[in-house]
DNA sequence: TTGTAGGCGTTATCAT
DNA sequence: ATGATAACGCCTACAA
């Protein structure tokens, strides 16, 4: 590999002009750039990015964190998240940090080992060491965390949606079409946004005199989310008096729903409603189609993104919070 | 940000010393490693990642380029590619390059300028140009190739599943059924891996005799899978004499397929037969459930990464090509 | 407009 | 077992 050294020799001056026209040209005779030019060209010259990482302190680069590993929930996102990267010019880390809070803290410091412009943070879970930990961080490298709660004097930006009064809204639905008596599929894990989210449907049964029953609620694994909508979904089944409804944390879970009842023949909506959420892509090709609550992920990979370059830019302008509206969205099976 | 000076100068020793415990400790007196062990600590000293990569030239990273955004037919892939970066203890940056030849060499620059010790080039289209420019690429960064088509003298290791005689497999399944007339759905970007499945279809209808009909022969568009498959199906069933089976290139095609089907009240299989091809994990999850070729895309993703850290680890064996088997998946569509 | 010189934080060579 | 010193490739005052 040829390096500045090697282009200022064959271009005939000092590695000081090759440097100011490779971070943009000013203040150089059109000719020498065209000596400096075509002596790149001939060395097939690139840059090491790691010295100019090294002496700049930026290193075009943005840590994308997850929850887990990749699966159908995430593509929406990362796809929102992707598209604003490439505009502006950056490229991605993807990483699967699990739920567990030590590889989150790992993985936390890794990116900043790797001194990355920006970290995108998300994460079910809420451990308070790694939320002080990325405060941290923030000092030096903006941060943005996704679908997660923060305190108010937590100095951190965040994007997520209104999960809490979205379930609401949709519970709210169904027992206006009379369901009564509605099962919840959430996650055995009490990760933030999915409890707030659980909270909603509380509130709703609450708000209209129905009586919370705890057998009407299952806990799903993160780790097999479809195969576990299904098992949950027949054991609601299964009970002497089943619901007439089923509302679950996320589409995956409903996916699974849909084909227990299926398999077991149990006509939708009539005997029982199903109420995803997220309102993956893919809920308008299943079938029966599936009601959800939106979120539109897409908008928050790409808001978290865009508040990212925004902070990457002006760091000293301080954190937001974004709460991205969603809605209902009712389809063939509520 | 504390360097390894600071270290250093806490712990009362040289740089040298830290260093070296810092990669590995080898011959260092217990009471020296705990000395500098502690400064490190009270320090929260980080490494500088650049700096360890302008000096070493390796930066533990890996870079994924994929074929177009991400969406539901890729995450398998990367799943296994990720899972098995993690074991390899490397973080993956991973971007989209489209099908567009100049995107692909300038994403391919830019990770020959990060220094990543490894390229995991996947993409649909062959642009020769970009195929010599990996191979030259090749003699300082190990390149595996996934899903595309090489020429035997092209020394580059790829990773990909015999597409073509696959298809033709799943082509005389369904003539053994009794279904002549089989509509296909292809991609109108020629690209290689679905080209080669496109040629299997062919062999099959040769093989038994039967007169290929380009009507039944349809061009998708890569940006907008299932609705295309949706859109191709209607206009194969609006044909004079449609077809009693339709095969997809993949997947996501089937998914559109089998919606069209469900709309216009096609009864499957008995009026028309689906058959898709890569077997995502969520065929089964349908209703009806897909019948397709599997191309275990976690094992794509886990063996061409595999490979690739095979590579790193030892530049001087040569490359390999590694054919993985697939197979027929029959369920509810065929 | 261009060149000189120093330093970014680390590893590696060679002494001690 | 430890330390002094010289790179690695680049950017950036400062000087010319």
């Amino acid at each position: 590999m040829s390096t500045i050294v090697d282009v200022a020799k064959r271009a005939g001056v000092s590695k000081t002009t090759v440097s100011k026209i490779l971070s943009g040209k000013q203040n150089v005779r059109p000719a020498t750039l065209e000596k400096v030019n075509r002596a790149m060209k001939e060395l097939d010259y690139i840059p090491s990015g790691p010295a100019q990482g090294m002496r700049t302190g930026r290193t075009r680069t943005i840590a994308v964190l997850l929850p887990e590993q990749f699966n159908y929930g995430y593509f929406e996102i990362l796809h929102g998240i992707e598209v604003t990267v490439e505009a502006n010019g950056y490229i991605m880390t993807v990483c699967s940090t699990g739920i567990h809070a030590e590889r989150q803290m790992e993985y936390l410091r890794e990116m900043v080992r790797r001194q990355v412009d920006g970290i995108l943070f998300f994460s079910y879970n809420r451990v308070d060491k790694n939320i002080r930990y990325l405060m941290q961080i923030n000092r030096k490298i903006p941060v943005v965390v996704m679908d997660n709660i923060l305190a108010d004097d937590e100095a951190l930006s965040l994007v997520r949606v209104d999960g809490k009064s979205l379930t609401k809204k949709a519970a709210q639905y169904l027992i206006d079409r009379g369901r009564r008596r509605i099962g919840y599929i959430r996650y055995q894990q009490r990760d933030a946004a999915t409890t707030e989210r659980f909270e909603g449907y509380r509130a709703a049964l609450k708000a209209n005199g129905i009586r919370y029953d705890a057998k009407l609620v299952r806990e799903a694994e993160f780790e097999s989310h479809i195969t576990s909508g299904f098992e949950h979904t027949r054991e609601l089944m299964r009970l002497p008096e089943p619901p007439r409804a089923i509302m679950t944390a996320t589409d995956m879970l409903a996916i699974g729903a849909l084909n227990y009842l299926r398999d077991a023949k149990v006509k939708i909506p009539e005997q029982v409603c199903v109420m995803g959420f997220d309102d993956i892509p893919l809920c308008k090709w299943l079938t029966p189609k599936l009601s959800t609550i939106s979120q539109n992920q897409f908008d928050v990979g790409r808001t978290a993104a865009n508040l990212l370059f925004e902070q990457i830019a002006h760091p000293e302008t301080g954190h937001r919070r974004i709460i991205l509206p969603g809605d209902l969205v009712i389809r063939d099976t509520a």
